[in-house]
RNA sequence: CGGGGCGUGGCGCAGUCUGGUAGCGCACCUGCUUUGGGAGCAGGGGGCCGCUGGUUCAAAUCCAGCCGCCCCGACCA
């Protein structure tokens, strides 16, 4: 991509509202803008983030089985008042008239849709345990949306939901889940912290939610530093298996937000304990027949009984996600994606635009790259050197290939590692295996 | 919602107290010179001063109402 015809309009000096690093640096990368308090456009740089987090998401979701569905914005009033949340919800909740007068409200969550989903399509023992999943826009009416899109009241979210005979089997389910969160988070770069929570309004006793470490998070969180040592991968996992080990492993050491940690009664402290700022990421929950009993949702059994659905909901926060890298990943000079989400693999600086040497060997380097199967942006801007090294220390893309008078004469290119500026002298044929590798 | 603050070219701001017809830096356009870390000079374009109403000969400036945005607090992916 020739960044001259793409649309990537970087900012020198930051917008007075930022406040934090991540709002910060998405502004001045150009990858998003404000539309109004918490609702936000995502321009090209910043879309592909969010696809590349999707695809990542996707893939585990899909590994740990369950399948992706679509489900609308838009949701009937009436659907809500059989779960009893219409009124139950508060204001929080967008609430909307159509032209015929009927209530309507823009989905916070989708409990209430999966249900009246699953009730209508399932009705034997023998289509469970299923696990349904969607990515689509959230809108919550929060009080004080803040941070850009690390709070704002439209949000992305990638939300599951289980549906198992019993507790065992939900549980199970819930496992599966849990690991495959360990995992999709592991893949972006970021170390995910369970901590026990409260199950909240959605209800329910079986919670987790995953926090990200960053110096700028939210949350305080206390933890046994040997968290820090476990394979947050959980590579060689066999999903058909029994997680429950795994999950125990997890849970046993210690992980409590600031509000539940007890210096009195905590198992761990001094050095064994880790202190920490962290980004709420991702919450799961098992709340059995809630919807389920509330909405009439169950199969025949054998013997012909009716059993009420098990049900577990999990969330990940999508576009928080984008924010929430930025906020582990950065430096005073810009953004440093992770490999496996930033937007581009590579970026081409080619420092002298209008030199035939260069030109020819910057288009070979986006071509060759194209070819390998890389994303690539190539900076062929009739700019000064040193707008082209900022901008592209600012959006962030883990390498840079410089091409510029130096080294064109010799048909060599200068390597530049993002993450720490470690430059090396080589051949085009020699950089393409270099970029190939960094990427999982 | 309670408390605080702000709204002036795309961005960052000054001007408001003390009314007199809008300015600075960056960005943008043209030309020349420059060219490995945010260039220099010259010329140029762009502003319903958030909106509505009021006071006044005259309002960015004073008054009233409204709208929007930001920050601190309680809530959340």
């Amino acid at each position: 991509m020739r960044l001259t015809r793409y649309f990537l309009p970087t900012l020198k000096e930051t917008p007075a509202e930022a406040q934090i690093a991540s709002h910060r640096l998405m502004l001045r990368a150009g990858m998003v803008r404000q539309a109004g308090a918490g609702i936000y456009s995502w321009l090209p740089l910043g879309f592909r983030v969010l696809k590349r987090i999707e695809t990542i998401v996707h893939e585990e979701m899909q590994r740990a089985g369950a399948h992706a569905v679509l489900m609308p914005t838009m949701q009937l009033a009436d659907l809500w008042r059989e779960s009893g949340r219409y009124d139950a919800y508060g204001p929080e909740m967008l609430r909307i008239r159509d032209r015929h007068g009927r209530d309507m409200l823009y989905g916070p969550t989708n409990e209430e849709q999966i249900t009246q989903i699953m009730r209508d399509d399932i009705q034997s023992y023998r289509d469970l345990p299923r696990n349904l999943y969607h990515i689509q826009w959230k809108f919550r009416d929060e009080i004080r949306p803040r941070f850009g899109v690390m709070r704002g009241r439209e949000f992305l979210m990638k939300d599951a939901y289980s549906f198992d005979l019993d507790f065992e089997s939900a549980r199970r389910s819930y496992n599966t889940m849990f690991v495959a969160y360990l995992r999709t988070y592991a893949r972006m770069g970021l170390r995910a912290i369970p901590l026990q929570a409260d199950s909240g309004p959605i209800g329910g006793d079986l919670s987790h939610e995953f926090v990200i470490l960053a110096a700028t998070g939210e949350t305080r969180v206390h933890a046994d530093r040997r968290l820090l040592d476990m394979d947050a991968a959980c590579s060689g996992i066999d999903y058909d298996g029994d997680l429950e080990p795994v999950v125990r492993a997890w849970t046993s050491l210690y992980a409590a937000s600031d509000d539940k940690h007890d210096p009195e009664t905590a198992p761990v402290s001094g050095s064994d304990l880790l202190v920490a700022r962290g980004i709420e990421v991702g919450h799961i929950f098992y709340f059995g027949t809630k919807y389920s009993e509330a909405m009439g949702a169950s199969v025949a059994m054998p013997d012909g009984e009716r059993r009420l659905l098990h049900g577990g909901s999990y969330g990940i926060g999508v576009s928080r996600l984008a924010g929430a890298i930025i906020e582990a990943c950065h430096d005073d000079a810009g953004i440093i994606w992770p490999d496996s989400v930033a937007p581009f693999d590579a970026g081409i600086v080619n420092l002298k635009t209008g030199d035939p040497l260069c030109d020819s060997i910057a288009a070979a380097a986006e071509e060759r790259l194209h070819a390998a199967g890389l994303e690539v942006l190539h900076d062929d801007r009739d700019e000064r050197a040193g707008v082209k090294f900022s901008d592209m220390d600012l959006i962030g893309l883990p390498w840079q290939i410089i091409v510029g008078p130096r080294g064109a004469a010799s048909s060599r290119v200068e390597l530049k590692r993002r993450a720490d500026g470690q430059r090396l002298d080589l051949s085009l044929d020699d950089a393409v295996p270099c970029i190939l590798d960094s990427r999982t």
